[in-house]
DNA sequence: TGCCAGGAAGTCC
DNA sequence: GGACTTCATGGC
């Protein structure tokens, strides 16, 4: 990958498989802003970052070298051979084409684990705006200020010791609603180590995603979830009412239980199992397929 | 106004 | 063990 020093930022020239706007806004993310055409502010890491895409070359405005080689590529997941992982996927079925073809610039992103678990129990029940929403207020109020733009000010996303003060009068006040009590129960046993991630990486799948569900609202679908986009488990394979919508249409023709869904995407999708999730919501979703 | 949202836990039988 | 209900909140 040819990383360049341009005058006003690290460019990386040559992108292949991949589209920022579509990785960002795939329901994957939560923490971005769209500041023009294919050009954003995303807090991740520690960091806010200002970067754009032009064609197939990627900017990053107020990075260094350092920055982009060890925590950028690795974010967006750069470093990964796509053209082979949808070749898999189409030698799976020729059902899954179309909506890789429209969504062919997505990319999982590796995004942090405790970040992801507290995201990914807010969203149950919720419409991605609205937890975007409730992040950036939880960021606000325990995060770390970390920079500006256009006079709106930013901050990373809390460490478990300090989230682990808010009470659930406090995620109440956040709008959290009835997931309040849970999020206090995952501060809680993050903080005292009755979960740690450490754990969870060098468990087999099937551990981990059982391992994940002692935390009080964390279930199937949210735990496949925190695996896929906190702990790089691809072949975790969430299944929302989307993801429901689409595989009854495509490889179901009627209405399936959610363990038959599952059982089938292990055996069909395997390993590139979280891959083909993400096409495949990414697509019924923009396409409202009921 | 009623229905639904990247669901999970509690409660019934 | 399966089906049904409840849980806040906001957008349409």
């Amino acid at each position: 990958m040819q990383i360049n020093i341009d005058k006003t930022a690290i460019v990386i020239d040559a992108v292949e498989h991949f589209d920022l706007k579509q990785t960002l806004e795939c329901g994957q993310c939560f923490r971005y802003e769209c500041l023009d055409n294919n050009e954003y502010i995303i807090v991740a890491k520690g960091y806010m970052l200002h970067v754009k895409q032009e064609g197939d070359r990627l900017s990053f405005y107020n990075s260094t070298m350092e920055e982009v080689q060890s925590i950028w590529i690795p974010y967006f997941d750069l470093d990964r051979d796509y053209g082979e992982i949808k070749r898999r996927l189409n030698e799976k079925d020729n059902l899954i084409g179309e909506a890789i073809e429209q969504k062919s610039g997505v990319r999982i992103l590796n995004q942090d684990f405790f970040e992801m678990l507290i995201t990914f129990i807010i969203s149950q029940n919720k419409q991605i705006p609205h937890i975007m929403q409730i992040v950036a207020r939880i960021s606000e109020r325990y995060g770390e200020y970390i920079g500006e733009w256009n006079a709106k000010k930013y901050y990373s996303f809390p460490t478990p010791e300090v989230l682990g003060q808010a009470t659930e009068q406090d995620f109440l006040d956040m709008k959290a609603g009835f997931r309040a009590k849970y999020l206090v129960d995952a501060c809680r046993r993050i903080i005292n180590r009755e979960l740690c991630e450490e754990e969870l990486y060098q468990m087999d799948y099937e551990e981990a995603l059982e391992k994940i569900q002692i935390i009080n609202g964390v279930g199937e679908k949210v735990g496949n979830c925190v695996l896929l986009f906190g702990i790089g488990r691809r072949e975790a394979f969430p299944i929302d009412v989307w993801m429901a919508r689409i595989m009854e249409r495509l490889y179901f023709n009627k209405p399936a239980k959610k363990e038959e869904m599952q059982a089938f995407a292990k055996e069909h999708f395997g390993e590139y199992g979280g891959y083909a999730q993400q096409y495949l919501f990414y697509f019924a979703r923009d396409n409202r397929v009921k």
